[in-house]
DNA sequence: TGATTGGACCTG
DNA sequence: AGGTCCAATCAC
C-alpha cells in the first residue's frame, strides 16, 4: 500500500506517515489516528516507502472531500515558513486553514443565497417608503433591477446584513438558494482602460462608505480628494453597461508612470510605491487592479489590522461594483471565512482583501499582489509562526513569477535599502494628487523655553483656542492612556509599581484604580502610601484621561472627545465617536495611535504632539523609525485642500534630526541618515537577526536554558554573532521572568543555516517549567 | 491505604 | 499539544 506523509498541528518538527487504501493527491485532508485520538492532518507528500518499521504505521481513516486539497505551491510556500521561521510544519500548515478546515467534522458549505424582491416587496411603492430607512430603499432599490447575493448587496452600506433581515421579516424580499455555487461572478467583457482625457473625473459610483472615509482611501476615486460629489443614482451607471472599474479617473504623471511600471514588467518584480500623504497611492492600487481584472487575474490586497477593513472593503467594493471581492480578517466568523477562503481557492474571488493571514489564502489566478502601508507592524506576528506577511508576500510572488507593490508614506528602512540597492525598484510618488493641497506645516514647540500646564504648552493651547473659535478641529497626539503613567509618594518616594510585573500601574481616575497595563491587575487608588503612609500622593506625567481634564478647565465650552482603548472598549462606541467627529459635534479630539490610523476628519486643521521624546533614547533601535512614521500618519490627518493644516510638536529637542526632517517632509534625507547610522552600528538591515526568548516562573530557570542554548550556539562555530543573555524589556510580567537571547548573522543564508543547526539542539534541553521561542527577524526587543 | 499531582515520555 | 505511565505526596 502507498504510504502518505501527514502534516498534523503537534510541536513537532516532522511529518507523520500513514498507508492510506483509496488513491490519493498531495494537499488532500485527511482523518488519521494519532495516539488514542484521532486528528486532522494534511497529506504533504505520497511515498513508496518510509524508514519507519512498518507495523508502527497504522492506516488513514478517511479522506476527506469536502473541500478541495491544498495546491503544491501553497504547500511549498507553508514549507518555506516552516523552515524559515524554525515553526513546525503541521502546526505551520494548518495555522493557515480555516479553523472549520481544521476540524474533523464535515464542512457544511452553505448554499449561497441569492435575494430578490417578493410579489409584495415589488408592488412597494418606493417613493412612499420611509425616508429615514436609507439603507432598506437602496436594497430594494438594487434588487428591482437585479437579483444580487450578499456579497453584491454589501456595497450598500456596512449595515446590509441586519437591514436585508428586516426586509425578510416584512415579506418584502426573499432569499432564494443561488444556482452556482460556489458563486462564479465572471468577469464582464471589460471596457477598456478609461482614457485618461475622455472624462473630467465623473463618478459612477453608487454608495457612500458607511461613515467617514479610511485615511489614505479617498471616498471618491480621485486620490487625495476626501470629499465625493455623488449625483448618480445607485447601480445605474454599472448597470447599464458592465464594467469593473468605477470611475474613470485622471492620474497624475508620476501615478501613470508608477501604474506602467508594474505593468509593463513581465514576471516577479517587488515594487516600493513611496508615495508622500495625499499623493493617491490608492488610484495607482486601483489601476493597477483594473489591469489584472481585466486579463482574469486574481489579485491580493494586504492590509494592516485596523479595524478598519470592513471600510476599505466597501471601498473597493464601490471602485469594483462588479467584481467578486473578499475579506480575510479577524472581523469574520468561521463559517464567513471558510466561504471567502474557498471562494478564493475556487478562482471565484478576483480581489481577495485581507490583514497577515490571508497571504495563506489559495490563488489559483494569482496576477498581483500589493501591500499597503508595508512598513506597520502588524504584518508581523507575534506569536505561533512568527511570520512577516510582508516577507511571505515576496517569497510567494517570486514563487508565482508575478509583480509585487509595497506601499508606505514611510517605508520600513528594509525595504528602502532594497530600493536603493536594485533589489526592489522604487517608485515615487512626490506631488500631491490634488495641486492645490498642500503638506501641514510642522513646527516644534520647546518645552523648556515655554510655559506648560500640566504637560500642555501655553502656545498650542492658544492655537487651539483659535481653532475652537473658527470652529474647526484640533487632535490632540498622546501615546499613553490612562490619567497619568504613575503615582508617586511625596514623602518617600514611592512608586506605584505592579506586583506581579517590572512594569508600573497606571493612574486612572475616572474609576479611581491603579492598572497595570501589562498584566490586567488592578486595585482602588491608595488613600495613603504604602510603604510610608504618607497621604500626600501624586500622579507623575500624564495620559490622555488627564490631558483631557486639563483641557477642559482651560476650555470649558469646548466639546472634548477622548479616543483611546478606554473609551471605545465595546464595540460600537468607536463607530458613534467617528459619527460625532464627522458631524463637527467634536472642538478637541484627545487620543492614541489608534486615532493616528483611521480616518480623515475634514474639520481637522491643528495636531499637536505631547510627549514623543521618549522614542528619541529608547533602547530599542527602531523607536526612532517607528516614531517618524507615527507622526507621519498623526500629521497627515491635519488640514485639506481648502483649510491647510498644522502640526506643533511638543519636545525638549527641537534640533533633533528626526523633527527636522519631519518639518521638511524629508523622508528621503531622514532615511539615509537612519541607514547610515544603522550600517555604523550594525544594525538591521545590514544584519538578520533572530531572538530566543524565554520565560518561566524561576528566574534560575529562565537563566539556565538560555544559557545552555548560548553555550550549544557558541559551540556550533558558526559564522553568526550570538550576543550575551540579557532580561526582556519588560524582565516580569504576570509574575513571570523573562529573558531573550540575540544572534546576529551578516547573511540571511549564514543566519538560516545556523538556525537550522541550532533548532534541534534547542528542543533537546531541559526546559522544564518555561516556555520558549525562537522569534526570526523580531521586531520587538 | 487509595487518591491526587507532577514529570517524563511518546505519538507514524 | 494531549494522553499515558509511574512515582512522590497527601488526606484520613
Amino acid at each position: 500500500m502507498p504510504i502518505v506523509r501527514v502534516a498534523l498541528d503537534i510541536p513537532l518538527s516532522t511529518l507523520f506517515d500513514y498507508t492510506v487504501a483509496e488513491s490519493i493527491v498531495v494537499g488532500q485532508r485527511v482523518i488519521v489516528p494519532f495516539g488514542k485520538r484521532q486528528m486532522v492532518g494534511v497529506v504533504m507528500e505520497c511515498v513508496a516507502a518510509t524508514d519507519m518499521a512498518p507495523e508502527r504505521i497504522k492506516q488513514v481513516k478517511q479522506v476527506l472531500h469536502d473541500s478541495a486539497p491544498l495546491s503544491a505551491g501553497l504547500l511549498d510556500l507553508l514549507r518555506f515558513c516552516s523552515d524559515y521561521y524554525r515553526y513546525p510544519i503541521g502546526q505551520t500548515v494548518l495555522s493557515a486553514l480555516p479553523i472549520r478546515l481544521r476540524s474533523d467534522k464535515p464542512v457544511i458549505s452553505k448554499p449561497a443565497l441569492s435575494y430578490r424582491l417578493s410579489a409584495s416587496g415589488a408592488a412597494l411603492d418606493l417613493n412612499a417608503f420611509p425616508k429615514r430607512k436609507v439603507v432598506q430603499r437602496r436594497i430594494l432599490a438594487k434588487l428591482a433591477e437585479q437579483p444580487c447575493n450578499l456579497a453584491q448587496l454589501k456595497s450598500l452600506s456596512a449595515t446590509v446584513g441586519a437591514q436585508l433581515k428586516v426586509l425578510v421579516a416584512a415579506g418584502w424580499v426573499e432569499s432564494v438558494a443561488s444556482t452556482r455555487n460556489p458563486l462564479p461572478n465572471p468577469l464582464p467583457n471589460p471596457l477598456p482602460m478609461p482614457s485618461p482625457q475622455s472624462s473630467g473625473g465623473t463618478t459612477s459610483h453608487s454608495t457612500k462608505p458607511a461613515s467617514g472615509q479610511v485615511a489614505g482611501y479617498p471616498a471618491s476615486g480621485r486620490g487625495g480628494e476626501r470629499e465625493m460629489q455623488s449625483s448618480t443614482p445607485a447601480g445605474e451607471e454599472a448597470n447599464e453597461k458592465s464594467h469593473i472599474f468605477n470611475g474613470a479617473h485622471t492620474l497624475t504623471g508620476e501615478q501613470q508612470q508608477a501604474v506602467d511600471a508594474v505593468t509593463h514588467t513581465s514576471g516577479y518584480a517587488c515594487f516600493l510605491l513611496h508615495g508622500i500623504t495625499g499623493s493617491g497611492k490608492t488610484e495607482v492600487y486601483v489601476h493597477l487592479m483594473h489591469a489584472v481584472l481585466r486579463r482574469g487575474g486574481q489579485v491580493l490586497l494586504l492590509v494592516p489590522e485596523i479595524n478598519l477593513t470592513p471600510q476599505l472593503e466597501n471601498y473597493f467594493r464601490s471602485r469594483f461594483p462588479e467584481v467578486n471581492l473578499v475579506s480575510l480578517h479577524s472581523g469574520l466568523n468561521e463559517g464567513e471565512r471558510l466561504h471567502n477562503w474557498q471562494q478564493a481557492q475556487a478562482g471565484a474571488a478576483q480581489i481577495v482583501l485581507g490583514t497577515r493571514l490571508s497571504v495563506f489564502a489559495e490563488l489559483p489566478g494569482l496576477a498581483l499582489i500589493i501591500v499597503d502601508e508595508e512598513h506597520d507592524s502588524s504584518f508581523k506576528q507575534q506569536d505561533g509562526l512568527r511570520y512577516s506577511a510582508r516577507d511571505v508576500a515576496i517569497f510567494r510572488a517570486n514563487q508565482r513569477g508575478v509583480p509585487i507593490v509595497l506601499g508606505s508614506a514611510t517605508p520600513s528602512l528594509e525595504s528602502y535599502q532594497n530600493a536603493w540597492s536594485g533589489r526592489y525598484r522604487m517608485l515615487k510618488l512626490t506631488g500631491r494628487a490634488l495641486a492645490e493641497a498642500r503638506l501641514p506645516a510642522v513646527r516644534c514647540i520647546n518645552i523648556n523655553q515655554t510655559v506648560m500646564h500640566h504637560g500642555i504648552s501655553e502656545n498650542l493651547l492658544r492655537e487651539i483656542g483659535q481653532r475652537i473659535a473658527r470652529r474647526e478641529q484640533s487632535l490632540l497626539f498622546i501615546n499613553r492612556r490612562g490619567y497619568a503613567p504613575v503615582l508617586m509618594c511625596t514623602g518617600c518616594g514611592w512608586l506605584s509599581g505592579c506586583k506581579h510585573c517590572a512594569g508600573k500601574m497606571v493612574l486612572h481616575l475616572n474609576d479611581k484604580r491603579l492598572r497595570c497595563h501589562h498584566c490586567g491587575y488592578q486595585l482602588r487608588v491608595p488613600s495613603a502610601c504604602p510603604s510610608c503612609g504618607n497621604a500626600d500622593l501624586h500622579p507623575l506625567g500624564s495620559g490622555t484621561q488627564r490631558v483631557e481634564s486639563v483641557l477642559q478647565e482651560r476650555f470649558p465650552d469646548a466639546r472634548i472627545l477622548r479616543v483611546d482603548r478606554d473609551s471605545t472598549r465595546n464595540k460600537r462606541a468607536w463607530q458613534a465617536m467617528r459619527e460625532r467627529i464627522h458631524a463637527n459635534e467634536v472642538d478637541i479630539l484627545v487620543g492614541t495611535q489608534m486615532l493616528a490610523k483611521g480616518h480623515d476628519f475634514p474639520e481637522l486643521t491643528l495636531v499637536g504632539v505631547l510627549s514623543p521624546d521618549s522614542a528619541l533614547y529608547s533602547s530599542d533601535f527602531r523607536a526612532a523609525e517607528k516614531l517618524f512614521a507615527q507622526l507621519v500618519q498623526v500629521a497627515g490627518r491635519a488640514g485639506r485642500a481648502d483649510k491647510p493644516g498644522e502640526v506643533l510638536i511638543q519636545t525638549a529637542f527641537s534640533d533633533h534630526p528626526l523633527f527636522r526632517a519631519l518639518q521638511n517632509h524629508d523622508f528621503e534625507g531622514w532615511a539615509a541618515a537612519q541607514l547610515a547610522e544603522r550600517q555604523m552600528a550594525g544594525f538591521p538591515p545590514f544584519v538578520y537577526q533572530a531572538m530566543l526568548r524565554a520565560e518561566g516562573k524561576e528566574e534560575a530557570g529562565v537563566y539556565a536554558f538560555l544559557n545552555r542554548a548560548r553555550a550549544t550556539a557558541v559551540e556550533l562555530r558558526h559564522t553568526v554573532e550570538v550576543f550575551g543573555v540579557v532580561p526582556a524589556a519588560l524582565p516580569r510580567r504576570a509574575n513571570h521572568i523573562r529573558a531573550q537571547l540575540l544572534v546576529q548573522g551578516a547573511k540571511r543564508r549564514e543566519l538560516q543555516q545556523f538556525l537550522r543547526a541550532w533548532q534541534p539542539l534547542l528542543d533537546a534541553l531541559p526546559a522544564q517549567k518555561l516556555r520558549w521561542s525562537l522569534d526570526v527577524d523580531p521586531l520587538e526587543f
